[in-house]
RNA sequence: GGAAAGGUGCAGGAGUGGUUUAACUGGCACGCCUGGAAAGCGUGUGUGCUCGCAAGGGUACCGAGGGUUCGAAUCCCUCCCUUUCCGCCA
């Protein structure tokens, strides 16, 4: 949600954002609802005042002994239009409400303006990329016994799998790899509940934009989460973060459930797209002043693993059409796949400034008597595992076995597939 | 799934229709006292919205939402959550 004082004193500023991500929101018509809004509160609150002095002076008159009645009679009819203007208040605030959850966070000025990815800006490339060219991750999988997509299908449907064998076991070592990593780089680790809550949802925008593509359980009204940005960012929910605390970063493993739904036709084969899938997710609550370095970092941190599994990668700043909702900026990481012969997205990092912040309500006082302010959030993918699983198949593949890297060595009880 | 108890401010905890502007205790902050401290004494102590240049004012908030009433933490209804016991179960 973005701050109201900006919509006020800034709507242009907030009509060229939302059209710079191409979203369709009527700016002025949130305007008008805040204005109406505001007089009703001005009418219903004097009325409000009136009959609590009045109510006093009844409570008063009648200790002493006094007739009240005719203050009682005039007192039943403000009553009475305080109710037809609380519901009034109510309806106005609702609409009010319902429009300011559609406007999209307002973009960084850093962010390249742009309809679609093909906007977006390669800023670093780390490696070479080749032109040889590999069998591909389910060719390999299925030579080596390591994935099976038609079990998974049986068992569960399309779009899930078995990791089977030496495959589970590179998959266990990925998530511990990147957990041991970013907790050496201050990161605090967690394990979350993997079903929320409606209000956790609506805390992180999941809801109400994204229902269609979560999982749900109508029985307990849960959702599967798609990500532990969820439960991790709103463990802080309606939190007043001691300040001490601050910059705070923590990490999390979770599987992650995503239907999916119409996202046919584009990266669907094999790993590339899934309904489960594995992640470490890193969220930061950040001091308003440092969340753009916090980012910075964030990327780095990210990088760190890619180059330890010795990936050809790449930066992508997302042009405006391409940054999420509640997002400032974000910036992609990409790995090179040798058997797609394509950058496969395995990370996206966000600073989502204080609008995450605002909707759950997570704050922070600099001193003890200064006003609570909304901290920054961040997340970022570090990392998701299909993606690198394809990736490391494809890379590490000689023709007859895969050769593990040596950052997981650690981790397994072999060294090739 | 069955039964019971409970949900009040930073924490504990009182409070069953009108001096409750939420008692009291503790915590915390500031001040007094002191050579310094402790003890003691005094003062203060939340959040949202809204009006105002500001100082400051108004209003709402006792798990959530409704209802009754001139007036609700308090009475009524619905829901949520927590704890304990029983049942079932990894």
């Amino acid at each position: 949600m973005i701050d109201i004082n900006i919509l006020r004193e800034n709507p242009e500023l907030v009509k060229q954002s939302a059209e710079n991500k191409n979203a369709k929101v009527d700016i002025d018509k949130a305007l008008e609802l805040d204005e109406n809004r505001r007089k009703l509160i001005v009418e219903v609150e004097n009325l409000k005042a009136l009959r609590n002095k009045v109510t006093q002076e009844i409570a008063d008159a009648k200790k002493n002994k006094v007739d009240a009645q005719s203050k009682i009679d005039e007192m039943r009819v403000v009553s009475g239009k305080i109710k037809e203007l609380d519901s009034q208040l109510a309806e106005v605030e609702s609409d009010f409400n319902g429009l300011l959850l559609q406007i999209p966070n307002i973009h960084d000025e850093s962010v390249p303006v742009g309809k679609t990815e093909n906007e977006n800006v390669i800023t670093k490339t780390v490696g070479e990329t080749t032109s040889e060219t590999k069998p591909d991750h389910i060719e390999i999988a299925k030579r080596l016994g390591i994935l099976d997509f038609e079990r998974g299908a049986k068992v569960s449907g399309s779009g899930f799998a078995f990791y089977t064998g030496k495959g589970a076991a590179l998959e266990r070592a990925l998530i511990n790899f990147f957990l041991d990593e970013n907790t050496s780089r201050g990161y605090y680790e967690m394990m979350t509940p993997f079903m929320v809550n409606e209000e956790s949802m609506r805390g992180t925008g999941q809801l109400p934009k994204m229902a269609e593509d979560m999982y749900h359980m109508q029985e307990d009204n849960m959702y599967m989460i798609p990500t532990a940005e969820v439960p991790l960012t709103n463990f802080h929910r309606d939190d007043m973060i001691p300040y001490s605390e601050l910059n705070k970063q923590i990490c999390g493993y979770s599987p992650c459930f995503r239907r999916e739904a119409g996202s046919y036709g584009k990266d669907v084969r094999g790993f590339l797209r899934v309904h489960q899938f594995n992640k470490v997710e890193l969220v930061k609550f950040t001091k308003p002043e440092d969340s753009w370095t916090e980012l910075d970092k964030m990327v780095e941190d990210v990088e760190n693993l890619l180059s330890k599994l010795g990936f050809t990668y790449r930066l992508n700043q997302l042009c405006t059409g391409d940054t999420s909702f509640a997002s400032a900026k974000t910036i992609d990481l990409e790995v090179w796949s040798e058997g797609e012969q394509n950058w496969l997205e395995v990370s996206s990092c966000s600073n989502f400034i204080d609008f995450q912040a605002r909707r759950a309500n997570i704050r922070f006082k600099r001193t003890a008597d200064s006003k609570p302010e909304f901290v920054h959030t961040l997340n970022g993918s570090g990392l998701a595992t299909p993606r690198i699983l394809v990736a490391l198949i494809e890379k590490y593949y000689d023709g007859e076995k895969i050769n593990i890297p040596e950052c997981l060595h650690p981790y397994l009880r072999f060294k090739t597939i």
